[in-house]
DNA sequence: AGATCATATTTGTATGTGCAAGCAAAAATT
DNA sequence: AATTTTTGCTTGCACATACAAATATGATCT
């Protein structure tokens, strides 16, 4: 796929056509890739990196909502159910009712493990400066935060 | 999520961790904006955005092995397996079994949707434009496609 | 030629995710 | 105060994808 190096700005003519295929399966491809050092990191810690993102936010702010997490990992409620599930599975979170609302609180277990999260964050943020340069993935992130939001009509 | 807007060079201070992670979610949230436009086009067609993609690679190159499919839409094996599945069950493709390789080949049927998967196409690369601007659409490919090249080492 | 190795594809199983529908609590309207 | 609407969360179902194991064909090396 060197369709890439192609890209002129007029969009109409017929390469327009594998130039948004790319960008669709390069997009995906990304999230694919980065995700697959996320988990590999955060295996050791035995849980995935939506997993571990989400307890590391439980724990920074206990009784958390799940429509708060929704907001701050991108993810739809329904998501966030099942993560939360299977995060109170192993007991490392709890979740208490009130009213309508659901807190979502770390247990004690849950907390202990934040020191080795944080450590995997940090090996992750590595792999991808090694990968990419630190400055890409500066650059990278801007770019691909600022596309999503645009994208996603979320600004 | 403003922690993009405080990216400073070094990785290793605390906010690295948060920054990974905006990464991270930034990619999978584009991955998913970015879909969600393609099905949505592809929608009218009856197919998700890779069936429609790869029924063209089919269409452009009849009898294309899976494992060639795999290449060019960045996905694994077993999951072009699936895509064809599907597509056969549609009447869209058949496969023809060449000792160990097997010959993919569009049907009548499939070449037939050849005008209505580009018009998609075309639809798809106009909304990515009027979101984030042609000439973003046109950085932003670039850039996550090098990335994703870069981070899955195959280069 | 027979045995081992390599390659190409498919299947079983699992995961992360979303949508649409359901339910439950709260807020608003009458 | 009773009914309707909205909000927040959860469940059922579906999908795209991957990994690992299974299978089948071909290639290589005695």
């Amino acid at each position: 796929m060197d369709v890439v190096s192609e890209c002129k700005a007029g969009s109409g003519e017929k390469n327009g056509t594998r130039f948004s295929a790319c960008l669709l399966f390069s997009a995906n491809a990304l999230a694919r890739a980065i995700t697959a050092i996320g988990d590999e990191e955060f295996g050791r810690v035995g849980l995935s990196y939506s997993h571990a993102y989400l307890l590391s936010e439980v724990i920074s702010q206990p009784g958390i909502t799940p429509s708060a997490l929704s907001d701050t990992l991108y993810l739809t409620p329904s998501t966030i159910t099942r993560l939360v599930e299977k995060l109170e599975q192993k007991q490392l979170v709890r979740r208490e009712s009130e009213g309508k609302k659901t807190l979502i609180l770390p247990t004690p277990a849950g907390e202990a493990l934040q020191a080795d999260i944080n450590d995997a964050w940090n090996r992750v943020g590595q792999r991808y400066a090694a990968a990419i340069g630190e400055t890409n993935v500066c650059q990278l992130t801007k770019q691909v935060f600022q596309a999503a939001k645009s994208l996603t009509g979320d600004e």
